[in-house]
Parts: structure tokens; sequence; C-alpha cells
DNA sequence: AAAGAGCGTTTCAATAAGTGAAATGCATTA
DNA sequence: TAATGCATTTCACTTATTGAAACGCTCTTT
């Protein structure tokens, strides 16, 4: 049982991912993307298109209603904290620090639903289901959409004294899904390594719903996703 | 060109459906869901598995991270407008009144998404793009989350005096997207035809993200979806 | 305990079904 | 005008999908 996989199917899912990740591909693009013959592209993107997980639009393929609705109906908060995950994990390990998911609650507040320890004797600790207020905290400001620009929010100090929080919005399509944060000791991180820690937020915030879990399925585990983040020299 | 549809995958995709749809299933189940014998349903899931689109939990096949990702990447104002087209005709042709899509704004507020102007010659009018606070509205009350359980939120004579506004969530995992409402002169409703108005734009705002588009992809156009709503009399 | 039912899984021969090169027509570009 | 690139169709080749059958397993029934 070398690969009990179809090839066919395979293909198509690889197309049906081209079209979402570039939002908008033409024919030739898609079977590039994909490493298929023109002909052979067409062809399953008609079926994708038949069963409306992509739609055509003036020679453009984009991703369908059908993709929209099963992913609405798969996604929980159960499955953002799996998706996070691989991220929330890579933070820990290239800070030291504690590292945290956060969504909106229905009372104006947040809430913890996913937490990693840092590896620090010294860290910061919190748990799930903890409460936050949107006001005074990183990712609290994050999820009330206050997040800048650059993608991400320091929060040196707020209203847990002591801690200094760096927070990036997680998107999902154009609404705030979530917050990634890290929270570090103040006295550990000066503001030039906040930013930059600020930054590491906010890519892996970026990548947890637009980096593909694993681009090669062949590729055994023990693979780190590529596009690494510089790890930042979080001495004291 | 009667069919340029292939067999394989439309079987795969049909699978990804039931899966989504049901949440979890055994592969006997999903088998049946398709009308597949089990080994080509094993197989199918299998490569669905491998690529990370279903995700097997314990003898149950589960929606994945990839389906949960392209749809988040595929889910924008455009598609949820998309999405919400069909029952938004519908509320208009069975009530004759203006029927709304809304979705939270950044600033504490909600705005008009999609609109259906109703036929009634004194009706409801409002735009797209259009401001509403999030209290005192139906609408607005739905994005905040203070629907009930009932599903649905009547506000008569609330900012606007003289309409009677109806509006029921759309949910998208455990969040709200938007808010699905129709608006009707107050001296047109009672307050029990608000209620039957209500569960019927309650079953609408469910349907958006749960019924597939067409169940059928070989039955041409024209058919109505199954599961009619009750057309309620919206006599004066 | 034995028999039965249902499930997940594997195997395998039959052939249905997917494949890609080539050709076509149509734009756009040089 | 020629050339390039694209979407699309056709078709012979054969690869890759298929489903019945068989197996081991766990429950449930008798």
């Amino acid at each position: 049982m070398a690969d009990a996989s179809t090839r066919t199917v395979e293909r198509a899912l690889l197309l049906l991912g081209a079209v979402c990740d570039r939002g908008a591909v033409s024919l030739a693009d898609a079977a590039r993307d994909a490493s298929l013959s023109a002909s052979t592209a067409l062809r399953l993107l008609r079926t994708l298109e038949s069963t409306g997980f992509v739609r055509k639009d003036e020679d453009r393929y984009r991703p369908g209603m059908r993709i929209v609705q099963l992913g609405a109906q798969a996604l929980s908060h159960e499955s953002l904290v799996s998706l996070a995950g691989a991220a929330l994990d890579r933070l820990v390990e290239e800070t030291g620090e504690s590292a945290y998911l956060n969504v909106p609650a229905d009372d104006g507040h947040g809430i913890y639903i996913a937490v990693r320890e840092g590896t620090h004797s010294v860290r910061h600790t919190s748990w799930v289901g903890r409460r936050i207020p949107l006001t005074g905290t990183a990712a609290g400001k994050v999820l009330a959409g206050e997040a800048p620009t650059c993608g991400y929010v320091v929060v040196r100090n707020g209203i847990e004294p002591d801690v200094t929080a760096v927070a990036a919005p997680v998107m999902i399509g154009d609404r705030i899904a979530a917050s990634l944060s890290v929270v570090v000791p103040s006295y550990r991180i000066s503001e030039p390594q906040a930013e930059t820690l600020g930054r590491m937020v906010a890519a892996e915030a970026l990548g947890i719903l637009n980096t593909p879990p694993s681009t090669t399925p062949a590729t055994g585990p023990g693979d780190t996703s590529p596009g690494h983040i510089t790890s930042m020299g979080a001495s004291a």
C-alpha cells in the first residue's frame, strides 16, 4: 500500500487549492501551478465548477460557493485551535515565551482558546477559558479591530503590570477570527525586540489560514514548514 | 459534451460534502450517503485525508484543516452576498417586503451589504453601504449577539418609526457572520405575523450556509430548493 | 457460546475512465 | 503579417479506477 491515493482526485484538489490560493486564476496558470496539461486541468476545473467548488468568471476561475459553505461548516473554535497549534509551538520554540490564541466572546470580552506555556522559568501564565477585556490588552485591541497597519499591537505594562504583550490578528476573509499573541515579562524584552517579535507574531498569524498544513503530503512527518521566521535573540 | 465531468472527482467531492454536512461520519455512512461501495469510499476518503481535506478521528471522518483554510480564504462579503442572494429573493417573493443582509462594520456599527426591495408600493427602503447602530435595530441586535434562543429578533418601531424589523443571524461555525432581515411597515403586520416571519427569516438564515446551492448539478436550472418555507399571508 | 450482523479493510481481475499530444480558432502582441 | 499565448476539442492509448468477494474484527442476538 505505497499510496492509497487517487491521482485524479489529488490533482483536482491541487487545482482547487491553486484557485483558492490565487483567488482568481486562468486555466493556463492553474495548470502550471498543478503541473498538469491544459486539457486535464480544464476537465478537472469543469468538474469543480459543476459541483460549485469553483466558479468561472470571465476566463478566470475563482473559489466557488460550495467551498465557502463547507469551510463555514467546518470552522469552529476547535478547528482554529488545531490550525493555530503549529504556529503557537513555533512561537514558543523560537522565543521561549508563552503564546496564546484568543477569540471574541459574546459579551464584549475575549477568551483564551489555546495556550502554550513558555520555557523560561520566569514566564507569563494563563489558561484556556480565561476572559480578557477588549481594552488595555494587546489581544483585546486586536480583537476590537484596533491593530494598526503594521499588523500587530504591542502593549507594555497594560492591565497586567510588568508584562509586555504582542498580538496580531488572524484574519478570515475580511473579518478578524482570532488574536495570536506572545506575552513576555517586560524586563526581558526591549522595545526594538518587541517590534521584531511583533513582526514574527504577525507573520505567524497570517500563515495560520494561508499556508497549507503540508504542501507535499508524501513528505513524511518531521518537516518544518518553509519560510522560517528569523529567530529573535531573546536574551536579557 | 454531454458531461465534461470526472466521475472520480465528483464522487470524492460528494464524499467531502457528506463529511462536512454530517460533521462526523463513519465510512459506511459516508459510502451510503454518496451511493458508493465501501471500498471506493474508503479509497477516496483516504485521498481526501492525505490532502488534509478530511481527517480521521477514531473511525469517524471529520472535516479537515484544508477545507477550513480554503473556505476562510474564499469567505468575503462578496461571497456572503452571493450565498444570501437566493434567500433574499425568496423572502421578497414570499412576503413582498424588503429584505436585507447586514454585517458588522469596524466601528461598532453594522452596514447593509445586500438589498432586495419589496414589491409593495409602500415599502421600506435602504441601500448598500448604509450604516446602522447596533442598538435599537433588529439587525444590530443580531450582530451584537443579542438574538434570543428562538433564533430571531423583532423590533417594532425602534430607531426607525412605523416599521417593524425582523432579523436572524447567519452563523458561520460558532460566530455571527451576518444578519438577515425583513423590514415591514408596522401597520401591515401584526405581532403574531411578525413571529411567523421571524421563523421564516431564521430558517432562511440557517440555510444560507447549510444548504448546498444545488444538490444535483445535473438537474438543470429552474428548480427551487426543497423544504419550502410556508408562505405567510401578508395581508393587511 | 455460538450464530449473526455490521463494520473497516484488503485483494484482484475487468474494463471503464482519465490522460496528454496534437490540432483548432481566437485574441493579443510584435 | 507573423508570432505568441490561450481556451477548447478530439482521440487513440492504456493507466488507473472499480466493486464484488473474502477476511478479521467487534457487537448484538439467540
